[in-house]
Parts: C-alpha cells; sequence; structure tokens
DNA sequence: GCTGACATTGAACGAGTGTTCAATACTTTT
DNA sequence: AAAAGTATTGAACACTCGTTCAATGTCAGC
C-alpha cells in the first residue's frame, strides 16, 4: 500500500496534470480550444495518455466542470472559526477576492456555463451544484438571521446570486472596480436586511 | 435600381436565412455545433454558398455577433413617445419580457461573451457594444433625474448592468421568476434614487 | 532474473472540418 | 439572341479531430 501510495501519486501527478491543462486551455481559449492533442502537449504527456485516463474527452470536461463546482462550493461552506455573522459577511465579499476576479476563474466559469447550456448531460451536473452553492448561502443567512424562514433565506440567497453572477459576469466586461465594491455591498444588504421587508 | 432591389432582397433573404441559420445553431449547440456544413444544412442551401456571403467562418461569427448587439442596443434606445422618467422604466423592464427571457436569446447571449473572451476579435466588438449600452442606459438615466452629473449617472448604469447581467445569467440557471421581478425593482431603485446616496 | 501489472508512447484510422473552385443555373444588359 | 454578370451548386483538397491499439517502459513481488 505504501508503494502503491507513490504509485498513486505518481498517478495523481499526471492525471491532475492534464486536468489542469484542459482548465487552462479551456479558460484560454473556449472549448474549441480543448483538443486532446492541445491537452497532451500542454501537460507535456503523450496523447494516448489522456485517453488513458479520461475514456472519453466528454468525461475529461466532466471532471473539469465537477472540479470548478467543488471549489465554488468552498465559497459558501461553513467555517467554525468565526461567528455566524461574519462568517455570511465573509461569503458575500470572498466572491471579490482578488484569486476569484482573475480572467483566468471568470473565463472558466463562463465557457462551463456555456458547455452546460448546449449540451444535457453537463446541464444536470450544472444545475446541481447551483442548487447546492444556493443552499449553501441560503444556510449562512439562516444562521446570522435566526428569526428567518427557510423559505425567506432562500429567496434572499437567489437574489444574490443573481447580483454575485452579474458581478463574475460583468468584472470580465471590464467594469470598474469600485462598481464591484457597490454591488457587494448590495448583497450585504440583502443578507442582513431587517425581518419583513 | 429597381431590379437591383429585387436582387438585392433575393439575395438578404438567402444570405439572411444563412444568417439566422448560425444564430440558431450557436444558441442550441454552442459554438461547436456551428459547422459551415451544418449551417448550409439549416439554412436550407448549399455548402458552397455560406463561404460567398461570408468570406470566412470568422466573418460569419462576426456579423452574428454585430446581430445580437444591435438588437441589445434597441434595449436602450430612446423613445420619443414617452417621458424621460417612463422612458427609462421601460427600459429596466423591456429586460425581463417574455421575448428576452427566452432561452433561445440568453443562450445565444452566453456563447456569444464565450466567444469573445476566447477570442481577441470578438473581444473588441463585444466591448464595444458593451461600452454604447452603457452610455444609451445612462443617457435614459441623465434624461430621467437632470440633476445628476454626468459621472453618476455612468455609474448608476454600471450599478445596474451588474444586476441586468446577472439576471440573464441566472434566468438560464433557472431561477424562480419572483427573484427576476425583486431584481428588477432592485434596478429601479438604484436608477430612481434621490439624488446624494 | 522473471513475471505480471500498471504507465506511457506514438502511429494509424475514419470521420468531420474550413476553404477553394470549376461547372451550372438564373437574370439582366446589350 | 447573344453576352455578361451574378447566384448557386457540390466535388475535391489538405487538415484536424477523437479514439484505438500494439509496442515499450517502469517497477514491485516472487
Amino acid at each position: 500500500m505504501g508503494t502503491k501510495a507513490v504509485n498513486t501519486g505518481e498517478q495523481m501527478d499526471r492525471q491532475s496534470r492534464i486536468l489542469e491543462a484542459a482548465l487552462d486551455l479551456l479558460s484560454r481559449h473556449g472549448i474549441s480550444g480543448v483538443s486532446m492533442r492541445a491537452v497532451a502537449r500542454e501537460a507535456g504527456v503523450a496523447l494516448g495518455l489522456v485517453n488513458y485516463y479520461y475514456d472519453d474527452k466528454t468525461s475529461l470536461i466532466r471532471a473539469a466542470l465537477r472540479r470548478v463546482d467543488e471549489h465554488d462550493l468552498l465559497l459558501v461552506a461553513p467555517d467554525p472559526s468565526s461567528g455566524p455573522e461574519e462568517q455570511l459577511r465573509q461569503a458575500l465579499r470572498r466572491v471579490a477576492a482578488a484569486d476569484l476576479l482573475t480572467t483566468r476563474y471568470l473565463s472558466l466559469r463562463l465557457h462551463l456555463w456555456a458547455l452546460a447550456q448546449a449540451d444535457e448531460g453537463y446541464a444536470q451536473i450544472n444545475a446541481e451544484a447551483f442548487d447546492r452553492y444556493l443552499d449553501g448561502l441560503a444556510a449562512l443567512v439562516s444562521n446570522a438571521q435566526p428569526g428567518l424562514s427557510w423559505e425567506a433565506c432562500r429567496e434572499r440567497a437567489a437574489d444574490i446570486v443573481v447580483i454575485q453572477n452579474g458581478m463574475w459576469l460583468t468584472a470580465l466586461l471590464g467594469v470598474d472596480e469600485a462598481s464591484i465594491q457597490r454591488s457587494i455591498a448590495r448583497t450585504e444588504q440583502i443578507a442582513f436586511a431587517p425581518l419583513q421587508e
């Protein structure tokens, strides 16, 4: 098992380098830029190895989609190290953190959304991740404002997500930083609004 | 010239059927679904004719991009038939009109954004259209609220666009109609806010 | 050292791609 | 009626694509 661990480690190294290469190409050149050969070149491996670890091109893309979705879910993951209100506030501000507002990440998200729109299989994965994100955000709201019904929390989460998606998308088009900050303030306003509006 | 008009009409018929086919394929299957042969099949013409009217595949896509951009610009075009405040309000509500929130249109916009992100040439066209949209919206705000400085109008327009883009994108993921309506109310709130905030 | 299991390679295949172009149909001009 | 101009066709070209596969490399266990 110890040897297998090393083995697995090596495997993981190559396999994740392939996945990373696919993510990189997707964010830079869109789906048309992601050919099995380009991925192999970018990862520094032979063409055959890509098909060794990922049966299909489809399953490679699926892996990429899941990888990004997981990353997104972390944004609304509970964080026991701070109080409920602070947790919510931090989650809302995280979406404008420096590492998220990079072209690489935003572009990746955009291309994955476009893929999900064109293909039913990808769409399901995406819709599920979207729902879990909404749930996570609603849970944070619920913790911070215990007086709200769960339905009201989902409602606020939905409104917040609209603005967050808008921020991500518009950031790609080069809207100024100040507008992003005002939008974040708007999400906080929704989240922390007094009980019945 | 009369004859040429007929001629041009026929030309337009075939040429615009080709463009329409390209738009349709793009919105349904993404850029991978738009091959010259698929466009020809969808438009009911021979393969060669697509290259006759559009030199490149690139110029066909460019035409599609411009077509959608023009359509978007109409949303914030001045409408002399009603007062300035009503004009602004109608423009803000138009983005949630039935014909805009269709999957076809939203999906098309998404794929074109993705294309613009992957290709420098498309990006320029898109950025320019975005800027003109922002300008148009700011002008509507300025007319409705003459007391605001132009800079303040641009600021409000930027904030509104963030939410509008979020609505378009999130509508694709299936957020409920109620959330869309609340988001529209939010854009009106920004637009019609009293002078200094 | 040998064996067997896994990792890795690159050549090969058939299908699909964008583009070109000679040939044909249709209209208008002379 | 002939000529000229434009519209339209589909075959052909040179590529690239995803996938398969036999061959080779690597290395732990016997």
